[in-house]
RNA sequence: GCCCGGGUGGCGAAAUGGUAGACGCAGCGGACUCAAAAUCCGCCGCCGCGAGGCGUGUCGGUUCGACUCCGACCCCGGGCACCA
């Protein structure tokens, strides 16, 4: 048997670490533990390479810290209410939750083979009923402690479906089903309040040491806390007056207009009187809720006739436009427009006739502004008692005016909304509430829960639960009186916000244990996509605030998340053709046929457009089945392919190449260690150096796998291989070797490894031998190479003893061969030595 | 538009102020074989016979020395609050 054949030794290794429950955690306050987790999956349907990636990368993790003696808990479960399933019951006519289960079956069944370190006796999944009652539990725990409230906000309305639509289904502006323009729609809303934790979680980010430094910068970014200015603008002729928000207090005097959001109660109420604005207010309505699209599109403006007050001159008076590109979610909705120092106001003021007047000058002199706002450091001009000052003196000064004059104050302010979590969607877990006509909202009874969904369900669009004919109809928890329940479901990212923290004690009656949840949280290490920074890890470190305020998790537990690691995506290419309507379709791989710089349909043979290679996903069809390279090569082949080549941090695109070389690679390895059995007598000597190159693995391999270098394990993996297969060594000596060789290769390579570990006589199973340490000593050599550079460039090379000083190592250099042919007799200008690093002879 | 990344041989990459290209893929040459597969050995950034020159997206700077640090720019990707 010199082939290794992983259809027959895979199961085998699997049954045998699940008769021995190796992966299976409980709670041992005698043992430090580890948990590990992966973002879980949605369950789209097939795994892909993403998926294998993301959950070998963890196991690889799982592993090695069990062999270094944790306690591990490595859990795994379903992200499983989304939209694909809805989209899937419309297309297909299959139902949400049989659609959504028989993929959970699917991958499950795609997975296990893949020999993971998994406890399965924790799976769940979010459409489990126990599951939501928990989170309708938590809902209501965090609506008494005032973390909710209902409040107007605007979605995407497709007026010919009469649905609301995601972003995603928002394709130009037109709705993706029906192709009508969407509309912007004001509807009541639930939120959590996460806006008032602004402050917490922007300063908690410096205690995130062990997160990348991009995601903490991403998420104080999102936050955005600002410091400014509230002021009112009196605006003539009316009573009321316009408060705007401003981080500029020193741009001023260089104001030519003042602004509103088309959703602004000003836009609204002059709406009423001017036909003309309505019309304009309904064409910048017609435009998508995602801040993009309100970026990106064309700076237009409505002259609204009306004039504010200057607050720092009354003879002063600016015009007042309602204006596209305003949020009304940022600030106060109004802005005041300094066109000289904000591009966007430029623009607009260019397009409008208004004034540009500079009133920052770099170097203080008289200053002109053309077709670039200036936006950096320098000196007040045009501003009369502020000219001179510094922009941040400006700043104080127009603050304090302001203020003395009772107009307006300092005011700190956050980019951060409050979390909408309303969606008028079935597949999601139901909001626990009652609208009842004599005592209003009221939250369901506990003793209720879990309020699931009803099964039979028709699915035109639109919310099935509104038009459902009982399942609305429920008893006030209050009165007893007749109510209809809140058809909102929640947003799945509410799912997604406490998983980690049910998964430490997954049975328990109330959503969280806390003694369980004291000695597993928090996670020690979670991985993911970079595509989650922001809103999936920001809602989850407001939830476990949420949740030790509601008291369902332990004060320590506020970060939830000890390590982060991002991993890079796996991308793939896109394949599309033009379909009804000028609407793009797209294409899987399996679709086409790819040629040297085309592609065509396989059904067909028509052309296929090729796009960039991007982020697998489901909408764009972009992905790739594992299954294949699984069932040819087995697991091992697929977790080693995967872990090497790439940094884990970085995308990778999937390409069918490697596999093979991975498999060729473990073939390899496998016939090193039938030859380790077989071998002869050998030299000490070369002994000698087979264990230093032992050590020298260990020490190398450990620090790739600490350091989340995975591909630089395995690269000196392939050295240590290289090194036995070269090694004159004994049988012995290359029996050692391999041993150690399948205890380093048992985190990527499990099956292979307890194959090995057997061959060669280790005890019990490899998955449960301690990891190898390095010594210290076999790691020192005594000479080492010197690299010897002249003006900077490599020349030659020097041998010196390991512990030479700075003397020796220049008398070696002088004396080089190299060396006094380029001084060709003159003396060097200068000696640069860094002793263990290099020489650089300087002429 | 705004925020965050990335860019190094034919390809995936390594080197985070000190030998650019470890390791792997592809390719080329050889051994073994009747032959093929598998395996093993060797070569492998570009130009040049060679000495040597050039080379880490582009341009400029700091340094004895820059893929690495600084400034400006180009291209590609991620996120932008209802995709997950």
């Amino acid at each position: 048997m010199s082939r290794l054949n992983a259809r027959e030794i895979e199961p085998k290794w699997q049954a045998a670490w699940a008769a021995a429950g190796c992966f299976t955690a409980r709670r041992d306050p005698a043992r430090p533990k580890y948990y590990v987790l992966e973002m879980f999956p949605y369950p789209s349907g097939r795994i892909h390479m993403g998926h294998v990636r993301n959950y070998t990368m963890g196991d690889v993790v799982a592993r090695y810290k069990r062999a270094q003696g944790f306690n591990v808990l490595h859990p795994f479960g379903w992200d499983a209410f989304g939209l694909p399933a809805e989209n899937a019951a419309m297309e297909r006519r299959v139902h949400p939750e049989d659609w959504t289960r028989a993929n959970i079956a699917t991958m499950k069944a795609q997975m296990r083979p893949l020999g993971l370190s998994l406890d399965w006796s924790r799976e769940l999944a979010t459409c489990d009923a126990d599951y939501v009652g928990h989170q309708q539990a938590l809902f209501l725990d965090m609506l008494a402690a005032g973390l909710v409230t209902r409040k107007a906000s605007v979605v995407n309305w497709d007026p010919v479906d009469m649905t609301v639509l995601a972003n995603e289904q928002v394709e130009n502006g037109r709705g993706w089903r029906s192709g009508a323009v969407v509309e912007r729609r004001e509807l009541t809303q639930w939120f959590f309040r996460i806006a008032d934790y602004s402050e917490e979680l922007l300063a908690a980010i410096d205690t995130l040491k062990a997160w990348p430094d991009k995601v903490r910068l991403m998420q104080a970014n999102w936050i955005g806390k600002s410091q400014g200015l509230q002021f009112r603008f009196e605006i003539v002729g009316r009573a009321e007056p316009l408060e705007v928000y401003t981080t500029r207090p020193d741009t001023l005097f260089g104001a030519s207009f003042a602004a509103v959001s088309p959703d602004h109660p000003l836009a609204r109420a002059l709406e009423a009187e001017s036909p003309a604005l309505a019309t304009f207010c309904a064409e910048c309505r017609r435009t998508g809720t995602s801040e993009e699209a309100l970026e990106t599109a064309e700076k237009r403006g409505f002259d609204t006739g009306l004039r504010v007050v200057h607050p720092l001159d009354d003879t002063i008076t600016l015009p007042v436009y309602v204006a596209n590109f305003i949020l009304m979610d940022y600030g106060t909705g109004a802005i005041f427009g300094c066109p000289a120092h904000d591009q966007r106001d430029l623009e607009f003021a260019r397009r409008y006739g208004l004034a540009v007047t500079a009133v920052v000058s770099p170097d203080g002199a008289p200053f002109e502004v053309g077709d670039t706002a200036f936006t950096d450091p320098g000196r007040m001009i045009n501003s009369r008692f502020l000219d001179g000052l510094t922009i941040e003196a400006a700043k104080a000064e127009v603050i304090a005016r302001i203020e003395a004059a009772g107009r307006g104050s300092a005011r700190t302010n956050f980019r951060l909304r409050d979390w909408g979590i309303s969606r008028q969607r079935y597949w999601g877990c139901p909001i626990p509430v009652l609208h009842c006509p004599t005592c209003g909202v009221v939250p369901e009874a506990k003793a209720n829960l879990p309020i699931v969904l009803p099964k039979d369900i028709d699915f035109s669009p639109g919310n099935p639960l509104d038009r459902h004919p009982t399942w609305r109809n429920a008893a006030c928890p209050a009165c007893g009186g007749a109510a209809l329940r809140e058809t909102d479901t929640m947003d799945t990212f509410v799912d997604s916000s406490w998983y980690f923290a049910r998964f430490t004690a997954p049975g328990a009656a109330t959503p969280t244990d806390l003694d369980d949840a004291a000695y597993w949280m928090n996670v020690d290490q979670y991985i993911g996509g970079v595509e989650h920074a922001i809103l999936h890890l920001l809602y989850s470190r407001f939830f476990a605030r949420a949740m030790i305020r509601t008291g369902h998790l332990p004060e320590s537990a506020a970060e939830p998340f000890d390590a982060l690691f991002t991993q890079g995506m796996v991308t793939h290419e896109t394949y599309a053709m033009p379909g009804e309507g000028g609407r793009t379709v797209w294409l899987s791989p399996d679709e086409v046929i790819r040629a040297e710089g085309s592609a065509t349909l396989r059904a067909t043979g028509a052309a296929v457009e090729i796009g960039p290679s991007i982020k697998m996903s489901k909408s764009k069809k972009n992905v790739v089945d594992p299954d294949d390279i699984i069932a040819q090569y087995g697991a091992d082949t697929a977790r080693w392919f995967v872990m090497s080549d790439s940094p884990p941090e970085r995308d990778v695109e999937w390409t069918a190449a490697g596999a093979e070389a991975a498999w060729r690679h473990l073939q390899r390895v496998w016939r090193l260690t039938l030859e380790a059995r077989a071998g002869g007598a050998g030299t000490p000597e070369a002994a000698h150096a087979l264990d230093r190159a032992t050590h020298r693995a260990i020490a190398d391999v450990t620090a790739g796998i600490e350091g989340f270098a995975f591909n630089k394990a395995v690269a000196k993996l392939y050295e240590f291989a290289n090194a036995v297969a070269r090694s004159e060594a004994g049988a012995e000596a290359r029996a050692a070797a391999m041993r150690v060789m399948a205890q380093l290769l048992s985190p990527m390579t499990p099956h292979l490894a307890e194959e090995m570990w057997a061959a060669l006589g280790g005890a019990g199973l490899v998955v449960d031998a301690p990891w190898p340490v390095a010594d210290p000593a076999l790691l020192q050599c005594d000479t080492l190479t010197l690299p010897v550079q002249v003006n900077g460039k490599k020349r030659g090379d020097i041998e010196v003893p390991a512990g030479a000083d700075r003397a020796a190592i220049e008398a070696l250099v002088m004396a080089d061969e190299t060396v006094r042919r380029w001084l060709d007799g003159a003396a060097p200008k200068k000696l640069v030595v860094v002793p263990g690093r290099i020489v650089n002879v300087v002429l």
